[in-house]
DNA sequence: GTCTATAATGGGATAGAC
DNA sequence: GTCTATCCCATTATAGAC
């Protein structure tokens, strides 16, 4: 160590760079994409900011990186959760408690990959795009499973799955942890409403 | 008529002001707001930046005056649907398919509403708040009647309406009248949804 | 009521020293 | 890898002419 340990300035490559997507995140997440300036994201991560271009070529492609990073995670733990064999009553219960317990640990991610969606350019839209319909996809494989085997009664594949991942991305604008319910008594309320939406019992007018 | 006709500049308030909030409506819903200049707006509106300020304090009083407005016309519009004596079950199949028709006609100011929060001042965002608890209590009331009177049975009323609401607003995400389903289609599907959701038939395990 | 011009500030991004 | 300094341009909002 030949160098001062106290300098303000230096190299801390494998620490500045995690710590400007960890900023870029939080002030997206809070502010919106538009509103925060590459000086707001520097000044976090206590650098200047033309510092930061080492680890972004722009603004646009922190926004992307950040969506990018989020899909690609959030398919891959659902690809680890996911039980192909199971039953597609089984397979719907652990869609809902999955989605629920993986958004609400991920606000700041769900809510930039839902609002940030117009400040893509044309070609990272698009891509952010396909990796939702994946996930979409998911669920309608579930749904259309549970509709051939005769277990659900489903009028559409596709409005239902958009109903029911509309009701459980909701949870994050409202759920707290220090609230009334907890995580887990969440996640029942929703799956009992989720079997309740698509089940085969006849319900009466 | 003294002044010509072709002019290109002179007085048009009556006209003015209302495109002034046609246009804001329609960039902030497409390019949000803290991505929408001044200029932008008076471009659209056929004026230079300063004529907006005839109309508006400034940029914030603005974007307050849509949301507000949106939320005293969607509160209005209820309150002359809903029908206070009718039955829980057709209050809430009213409050299904009024929701699902005034979201629809009215995209641009949905997605403001939700999206733009952030962006108001503090005075501002509880303003829209109280508003928005009013729809919310609407909603709340009729499920609570229908829970005490035994034909819905909801495991929780604030839960069980944050759901719907959700899953309902969540038809702007992906609806287009030039689609498969017609807006009577997709309404019967919603409706049908939430009727299974809160009915209190039991439901096998 | 609208225009032109401008004040005051801040934006994204780059160059070159260290 | 980070800094300072800077380019160039856009921003909101206002002043004063018409």
């Amino acid at each position: 160590m030949l160098e001062p340990m106290a300098r303000k300035t230096g190299s801390h490559a494998e620490q500045t760079g995690p710590r400007v997507r960890t900023a870029a995140l939080q002030l997206f997440s809070k502010f919106g994409y538009a509103a925060v300036s590459m000086r707001q994201i520097a000044k976090e991560v206590g650098v200047q900011a033309g510092a930061l271009y080492t680890y972004t070529p722009d603004k646009q492609a922190l926004l992307f990186d950040l969506m990018r990073a989020h899909m690609l995670d959030l398919l891959d733990a659902y690809g680890r959760v996911a039980r192909k064999n199971a039953s597609p009553h089984q397979r719907l219960e652990d869609f809902v408690r999955f989605h629920i317990h993986y958004h609400i640990d991920r606000a700041d991610e769900v809510f930039i990959s839902y609002m940030e969606l117009r400040n893509l350019t044309q070609d990272h839209f698009e891509a952010i795009e396909a990796f939702r319909r994946r996930y979409e996809a998911a669920l309608e494989d579930i749904l259309r499973a549970g509709q051939e085997s005769g277990v659900f009664r489903v009028s559409d594949v596709r409005v239902t799955s958009m109903a029911i991942i509309a009701m459980l991305t909701g949870v994050n604008t409202w759920f707290r942890d220090e609230g009334r319910l907890s995580r887990e008594a969440l996640a029942d309320i929703y799956w009992d409403m989720v079997a309740r939406m698509i089940s085969g019992v006849e319900v009466p007018a």
